[in-house]
DNA sequence: CTGTTAGCGCTTTCAA
DNA sequence: TTGAAAGCGCTAACAG
């Protein structure tokens, strides 16, 4: 006696079998069908997919990618979760990937290096066909050894080693030259760059630096080592904000050094924006918190996850050029946190 | 001419028959070793050992779970990763998870909607083990469907529809209840909720009410629909504080509509905490922002994840009895945004 | 204790 | 056009 598999309510899920059985068809005109190959008569096309939908079936991707056709998956490595940049960049990725059936799989770092594990392994296991790497992770090293087997994008991040990958930006020069324009438009001439890590960090403080100097202001230049958490942020706004000469604006290397950086300005009994203006990075949504209300740099976050999943989606099929380049402009939103230079 | 699947270098992921045939033993055998099985002769089992690190093997998890064997990734149903609420949880969960060696999948149900998916799909699709939903997602009817084929942990949620399903949750009566009594020990006798949506709003709704009837305030309820994010705590919150009989503290549903219930009051010229008091729900570590300071109620979010990946893991292990519920307690963390009421 | 054999569900030649 | 057969990498049942 063998197991009912033809009717919808049986506890086993349908396989092709199942369904060239009850389509009286093969195997193998079933996977045409479903995979839309050309070269098969409209009849038993119909047929098939009528079976399909009557049999409820689910081609069993395990099966697929074991048959040497990839998983239909991608795993996107986040650094922190805790970062609110990456939801929106998530959801451009999300939204890039639909169309193609695509299933972005998320791994987060930190959590996993706190329980000493790999999350370029668990990826890999998972034998995803590409991964998008988000932000800066601290396994770049992993990602390096690994470009060679599977695509690699990085995005929001550059390629720290020579890592064959395409790489999808913010402009991150010009975006914190616009922060700084737009405190040097508001009268301030003290101002502060709260530095982050890695060539992003630089890049921002390369674009600091390009307004200031532009607007005469050269010997004002205090940049400071700032991460990029609250925290961190926070202790770098205390040292600026407690210098000698302190500055009037302060531009932040992201929205969470920001926050940091307006709760040591509260704790130091400044107020804002009325003795120090804070310009957060990444326009996040913690940054339009009404309480908190953070001018911030727009990065176009969506479209840098939107056009990275473009990327890596190209790459499964097959593309296989050199390492590309992608830049995505930036612009400032002011809030309640710049203001005018105090008198 | 065969490839050579030998030698690390080669392009080619080396498969357990290249160890074999290194080890000079049989595919089997290594099988064996690497399911850690009794029976193995010492000498084999370190030969096998030997040549799986000389050939940098991995088993792949497509072939082991297509041969029957799970696919040792659980997937994590998640409503709107914008909710910091899910951090700490994603942080218990992969704790958990960790010795099993299983990888936590993580989807957003908020993203897949947007562009019309379905993330339970996604997650069969990819064959995870069990799934795991944090949260309300609004997709809960697949799982009720879902349960019968694969194990289902509910997180923060109560079972909406008689899912078979293991479920583990705050203490929410409890938890609202010390919210409110922490308000009125600070003298507060009009006290407002913002309520949430689900079992998980009423409930706290519950113990909301059970703290007011105990204190003898109880023609002071008022309780407002505020949905779970922070512009709907906001119209919410705007809703109770101008009205005839203004509240002088609120108990917010999460930490998001508290947020939004500060911003409110910030709009109608109220000072927090000197005018109104508000506490949120969750401590996420948005409550925990220098700026923000919310008062909150402390979930024990992270054994919350913890608990729900044990019950996962034991379910996978083949446990097969009815569904639990497996509640953690919880407490209030004071800060900035309650104090004592005005006179 | 060890090796052989037969699938898991799918894709992919290759004949018919 | 269609169908049969081989095989992806692994596990499991069985015989040596």
């Amino acid at each position: 006696m063998t197991v009912d598999r033809s009717s919808p309510g049986s506890r086993r899920a349908p396989t092709i079998r199942d369904v060239a059985q009850r389509a009286g068809v093969s195997k193998s005109l079933v996977s045409m069908v479903l995979r839309s190959e050309p070269g098969v008569s409209p009849e038993r096309r119909t047929a098939v997919l009528q079976a399909v939908s009557q049999l409820g079936y689910e081609p069993n991707r395990l099966a697929r990618a074991l048959a040497g056709n990839g998983t239909g998956a991608v795993g996107i490595l986040i650094n922190d979760l805790r970062n609110p940049w990456y939801v929106e960049l998530l959801d451009g990725i999300s939204t890039a990937f639909e169309p193609a059936g695509v299933a972005p799989l998320i791994v987060d770092s930190a959590t996993n290096q706190r329980v000493g594990r790999s999350s370029i392994q668990i990826l890999m296991r998972q034998r995803v066909d590409a991964i998008i790497a988000l932000g800066t992770s601290g396994e770049e090293a992993g990602l390096t050894t690994l470009s060679a087997r599977t695509p690699v994008v990085l995005a929001g991040t550059y390629d720290p080693a020579s890592i064959d990958a395409d790489v999808v930006v913010g402009d991150d020069v010009a975006g914190a030259r616009l922060a700084t324009e737009h405190l040097i438009a508001l009268g301030h001439r003290r101002i502060a760059y709260l530095r982050g890590p890695e060539l992003v960090g630089e890049l921002r403080e390369q674009g600091y630096r390009e307004a200031i100097t532009d607007a005469g202001l050269v010997d004002m230049i205090v940049a400071d080592e700032a991460g990029a958490m609250e925290e961190s942020g926070y202790a770098s706004a205390r040292r600026v904000l407690e210098a000698i000469v302190r500055p009037t604006g302060i531009v932040a290397y992201n929205d969470l050094t920001a926050i940091g950086a307006l709760s040591a300005a509260q704790d130091l009994g400044l107020s804002c924006p009325d003795d120090v203006s804070v310009v957060g990075y990444d326009d996040t949504y913690i940054a339009g918190i009404g309480r908190l209300s953070l001018s911030s740099v727009r990065n176009g976050t969506f479209d840098i996850g939107a056009m990275a999943a473009t990327f890596a989606l190209e790459r499964i099929g097959g593309f296989d050029g050199t390492g590309r380049l992608h830049r995505v402009p930036s612009s400032v939103v002011a809030r309640r946190t710049s203001g005018p230079a105090p008198l």
